[in-house]
DNA sequence: GTTGACTCTGTATATACTACAGGGTTTAAA
DNA sequence: TTTAAACCCTGTAGTATATACAGAGTCAAC
């Protein structure tokens, strides 16, 4: 249904990194037409648009291979398997969100900050604090 | 204060890592020792625990520049500059977390689906909905 | 004052892409 | 129907972001 410069369009993913993932076992290999073109479905475009997102959030290639396996356990995982790894992911995305949190909320006191009258920014004693912990 | 050693046990960073950020001009070079030895202090830590936490979440080295840059607009950004180039990071950010939340809740349903007592996880229909980008 | 842990620099390797070259295929206008 | 643009194929090279290692110097403690 799809070429693989259709399924970059799409996915705003580069067409070379759809190959890359393709060698490095992320995507699936797809069906050939009659010519060798590949051929991608609908299946591909939502995994590829899941594999955007987690690398865009620091998963690593291996940790989004780890959240793409659970939706795959080939009978070798039990559900107990499956849960606590669900679990631990669950933790590790809930800390991504906490330190997103904390930086919004530091970006904020900045950008009310600015609404000050003065010329240069090099006076705004609040930037200091993006380097804080809180 | 802190040796490079040091630097990297506290922050979690590795040795290396906090050398090549250095060439790279992602953390300012440190004092010196007389023998050569890096010496840093509290600031060098606050800096790279932040820019530890930025790549984490997906941030590239560069928007992890620009997020420290807001803090040392040296004269040259006006207020009105920082304000606009904080607020896209804050719409920015707004949106990882958006995307986290809907993996988080994702991930919910699957843990609390395998709360169940079938045997296989191959089984489990909900898995399929993470590729969907509700 | 010697040994083990640590640091220095330079360079090599790894991971995750991204780009390019040389050639075949598809599409659509001439 | 030919032919030119636009696309795809493979292989390979380059870039970004680290990470590891080798050989030599430094520090701390026993």
């Amino acid at each position: 249904m799809l070429t693989r410069g259709k399924l970059a369009t799409q996915t705003g993913c580069n067409i070379e990194t759809i190959r890359y993932y393709e060698t490095i076992g992320l995507i699936p290999a797809p069906a050939r037409t009659a010519s060798g073109y590949r051929s991608y479905g609908d299946e591909h475009l939502r995994r590829l648009n899941f594999i955007q997102r987690a690398r865009s959030l620091g998963f690593s290639s291996e940790q989004t291979r780890g959240l793409l396996d659970l939706t795959e356990a080939g009978g070798n995982k039990t559900r107990a398997d499956v849960k606590s790894l669900t679990e631990a992911h669950i933790d590790e995305i809930s800390q991504k969100i906490k330190d997103l949190q904390k930086i919004k909320k530091r970006l904020r006191q900045i950008s009310s900050f600015c609404d000050g009258s003065a010329k240069s920014a090099s006076t705004c004693p609040i930037l200091e604090s993006l380097f804080d912990d809180n």
